[in-house]
DNA sequence: TGTCCACTGGAAGGGAGGGCTT
DNA sequence: AAGCCCTCCCTTCCAGTGGACA
């Protein structure tokens, strides 16, 4: 008999020294490598703040996982040290760190900036409901209660920008006009070297007084931030020779992501150590990296709205009726079959195109504008997911129950 | 060289939903 | 309760377009 059911697995000896964060990509080390460069660009302009100037502006640019957001934090936290030590007309540098893909409104970062002065709860800025006039107002009063400097980090301002314009990236860049005591200087960091053009050119030279970029680790750098963060997590002779050279590898060759490496590192971790096993070889690095890209595809479709999952299991039903270059056309009935089906509401072609775009830009499909002279311009649409794991996550939907085993009609295949 | 297809992609606007103010 | 405001999701409308074909 089962003493426990536990018991087996606890006495398995786990291959984590101590709290496997260290290699999750939240965690800011203290010491960030290969990045002192940048680090101390963006230091020698935030220093002002601590002489109660108002720092430049400053745009970093540069691709996910270069450690933007961790230098950006690391300085947020050693700016704040520093200040504490300051005599008190000094004493008062607030950093502001926001994630624009989380806040993504004008009224959410206005809103979120505000609050961070506002202590008591009762008088803060409720998440909706005022004008966004108001709460610039407010927020310009508030800041300019006391002498202080504030910085403002923008993380994945593009997005931002994207999505909501330039009005309030207007209005805070120009807000020093208006403020009698404090100072305000904002950081932004994206993703996209291009995102400035689609500001207004007052906004654009405001906002970039300075640029710093942060280019992609290359194979070796990444390999000394493995190094690094193995050293914390495991215990010495538990990865195997070239592990970490070919997590390294891997993520250098495709993006130079630090997060994506580290990540990789984890994994095969975590697969040795439910294995049982007590090195990590490089066999675990490739079932990681496997592991990880369904991992990824599995939660983008589940939780994917529902019209586009409707519209994704169009797109499947069609490749798995041998059409493997389907046309907007062929996708939306497709997907008028499985709306009538299913019960929901039928949305038009101009918004299922939309939708479209959308899986595109999450990778889950590739959908290239291409003419076809005669025969029209529009989509050509390749599936770019697991069919049969794909679908097996759509059909786990009980709002997609009654289209369960739904098949098309060929006809769309059928000039092949 | 012009035509024409099947859309694309931009713009404007509606309306539901959430929440505040008076 | 009525009147605002903002956001999200969506529709409607329409000018624009790459390239095969006549």
């Amino acid at each position: 008999m089962q003493e426990n059911i536990f018991k087996e697995f606890l006495e398995n000896k786990s291959i984590f020294k101590r709290d496997r964060d260290v290699l999750r990509p939240s965690y800011i080390p203290e010491k960030l490598l290969h990045r002192d460069e940048q680090i101390n660009q963006i230091a020698s302009i935030l220093v002002s703040a601590l002489r109660g100037d108002q720092p430049s502006n400053i745009l970093v640019f540069g691709k996910t996982g270069t450690g933007k957001t961790a230098t950006a934090k690391y300085l947020g936290k050693e700016i704040k040290k520093a200040a504490d030590s300051l005599p008190e007309p000094f004493k008062d540098v607030r950093y502001i760190y926001i994630n624009c893909e989380v806040v993504d409104t004008q009224y959410g970062v206005l809103q979120n900036i505000g609050n961070h002065f506002i202590e008591d709860f009762d008088e803060r800025i409720p998440p909706t409901g005022w004008s966004t006039e108001r709460v610039y107002n407010i927020l310009w009063e508030k800041i300019d209660q006391t002498p202080k400097v504030v910085v403002v980090v923008l993380d994945e301002i593009d997005r931002f920008v994207y999505k909501s314009g330039d009005d309030t990236l207007y209005h805070l860049t120009k807000i020093n006009d208006d403020l009698k005591n404090a100072k305000l200087s904002l950081i932004g960091i994206s993703n996209d070297l291009k995102f400035t053009e689609m500001l207004d050119p007052r906004v654009r030279s405001r906002l970039s007084d300075e640029k710093i970029v942060f280019p992609p680790y290359d194979a070796d750098q990444l390999k000394d931030i493995l190094v690094q963060r193995a050293e914390m997590a495991f215990e010495k002779g538990i990865i195997g020779d070239g592990v970490m050279a070919l997590c390294a590898a891997v993520e250098a060759h495709e993006h130079g992501d630090a997060r994506r490496a580290l990540d990789l590192l984890r994994v095969a971790a975590e697969i040795a150590e439910r294995n049982n096993e007590t090195e990590i070889n490089e066999n675990h690095v490739i079932k990681a990296k496997n592991k990880i890209e369904l991992d990824c595809v599995i939660e983008a479709v589940r939780t994917l709205p529902l019209q586009s999952k409707l519209v994704l299991l169009g797109i499947l039903l069609g490749e798995e009726n041998g059409n493997h270059k389907q046309m907007t056309g062929d996708v939306y009935t497709a997907y008028k079959g499985l709306a009538k089906k299913s019960g929901t509401s039928l949305l038009t072609q101009r918004r299922v195109a939309d939708l479209i775009s959308e899986l595109d830009m999450m990778g889950l499909v590739s959908a290239r504008v291409k003419s076809f002279g005669r025969g029209g311009r529009t989509r050509e649409i390749l599936v770019s997911v697991p069919l049969l794991e794909t679908k097996r996550v759509l059909e786990k939907d009980p709002m997609l129950e009654p289209v369960k085993g739904f098949k098309l009609k060929t006809q769309s295949t059928l000039e092949l």
